[in-house]
DNA sequence: TCTGGGGTCCTAGGACCC
DNA sequence: TCTGGGGTCCTAGGACCC
């Protein structure tokens, strides 16, 4: 009975996800990439994977997230471009507005990813498969770039449904066929089901969407707890739990702002290490304040040679979003946990219990923060100007190391938003 | 094969409080 | 003295996504 209190009005949701977006920005800034293997994300002799792949290439194995000198042995005629993110955040923002015009309920996903809520929209668009049809030419016309389109009554089917659209296609699913639609496909085409969960599945002798809808579901709950609960609603194609069951555009604030680096080579050097993570924690900072965010947790990731990674955290008793405050908590970190002589692949540096201004007290505000903070956005215009490496705060990028006369830029003791009050 | 960089979410244990 | 349990915060690690 309760089945008959629930909206049964199904809902239509687009998902549109741009074709070999990364690959297909290139060809538009180089035209002589088109048709070509085309790996963008490095060179073939770096350290590195790849970040997207031609349609060629794959034809060679070539795939995302592959080694670049995977990708070199696998097809050694293809053509290795560097990424540009700038570029694809530019037409990003470019795809978003085509998505906008075409409906006001639109949330990018991913940089080239969006889902579209639909529903209600026939008297404007036509039936679910015209529309998708109309946004497709629209936005080939006002981009030049190839999408795919999946519709379905969820989350879930939309994303589904627009993987095997591609490429360059569109497909509908009719509310009603959805687990004979996804009954035949492997149990990783399932958002969420990874190498790791996929290899528990197996074991089980799950390897198809439709063997896992026919087990019963205490028994997925007993064996992967809530998760599992969740997977039997998937295999339905319903938008069980967490993220994928929000309404579409309900914007999200960011949870955590990080920056890391992997070393060309390894390094011991300590300065070396210490001038990396100055440059992180300028960067993080950096970003904090264009997003006016003030950040209490600041995490070190310390990655060694062969490949073991540490976090270390601290929360302070005051939040920040100054470069020198991050910088002395996160060399800290690394000073309590790195051992000397270890060679370092990767460092990386995290800001998250994210506040906005809100959670700051204001009031005690001296000169003395206003001062920095007004340093630091002259030093923020001066890097868009002049590229990331024309501004260095005390403390440099090469060696000398000054132990900075610790000011405590905020010039406050921990006067806002103690731990427990 | 030799493994990037930016994120999100979940779990689990310990500290601490009531 | 032995023994509670719930709630929240913090930390570390891991799976997963693009």
């Amino acid at each position: 009975m309760a089945a008959a209190l629930q909206p049964v009005f199904p809902r239509t949701i687009f998902h549109v996800d741009m074709d070999a977006f990364f690959v297909s920005v290139e060809e538009l800034y180089d035209p002589s990439l088109k048709g070509k293997a085309v790996v963008v994300g490095g060179q073939r002799d770096e350290r590195g994977v790849v970040s997207a792949a031609s349609y060629e290439a794959r034809k060679f194995g070539v795939h995302s997230a592959l080694p670049l000198r995977t990708a070199a042995k696998l097809c050694p005629h293809a053509t290795f471009v560097d990424g540009h993110p700038e570029r694809y955040r530019e037409w990003s923002e470019k795809v978003f507005k085509v998505l906008q015009a075409f409906s006001p309920q639109v949330e990018m996903a991913s940089i080239d990813e969006a889902y579209l809520d639909m529903t209600g929209t026939a008297r404007l668009h036509g039936p679910p498969l015209l529309a998708a049809h109309k946004l497709h030419r629209r936005m080939k016309d006002e981009t030049c770039l190839n999408c795919s389109i999946g519709i379905g009554s969820s989350r879930l089917i939309a994303k589904v449904s627009s993987a095997q659209a591609k490429p360059n296609g569109v497909l509908w699913i009719v509310p009603g066929e959805e687990s004979k639609f996804l009954a035949p496909l492997d149990v990783r085409e399932i958002p969420g089901v990874g190498k790791v969960m996929e290899s528990h599945l197996h074991k089980l002798g799950i390897k198809k969407v439709g063997d896992l809808a026919r087990l019963e579901e205490s028994e997925l709950e007993e064996r992967f707890g809530k998760w599992g609960l969740a997977l039997a609603g998937k295999a339905r194609g319903e938008d069980a739990g967490g993220w994928f069951d929000s309404e579409v555009g309900a914007d999200t604030e960011a949870k955590s702002i990080s920056h890391e680096h992997t070393y060309n080579e390894d390094t011991a050097d300590p300065s070396q290490l210490e001038a990396t993570l100055m440059r992180l924690s300028e960067m993080v900072g950096r970003r904090l304040r264009e997003a006016n965010f003030y950040a209490r947790t600041l995490q070190l990731k310390l990655r060694y040679k062969d490949f073991t990674t540490i976090t270390r955290a601290h929360t302070l008793p005051a939040s920040t979003q100054l470069d020198g405050e991050i910088f002395e908590q996160v060399r800290a970190l690394f000073r309590k946990n790195w051992k000397p002589g270890r060679q370092v692949r990767l460092l990386g540096v995290q800001a998250s219990s994210l506040e906005g201004e809100a959670g700051q007290i204001n009031l005690l505000e001296g000169g003395r923060q206003q001062r920095w903070k007004d340093a630091l956005a002259t030093a923020d215009r001066l890097r868009d100007k002049f590229g990331e490496a024309s501004v260095k705060l005390a403390g440099g990028m090469n060696g000398t190391f000054r132990e900075r006369t610790h000011e405590n830029p905020a010039g406050l003791p921990g006067n806002r938003k103690t731990k427990r009050e």
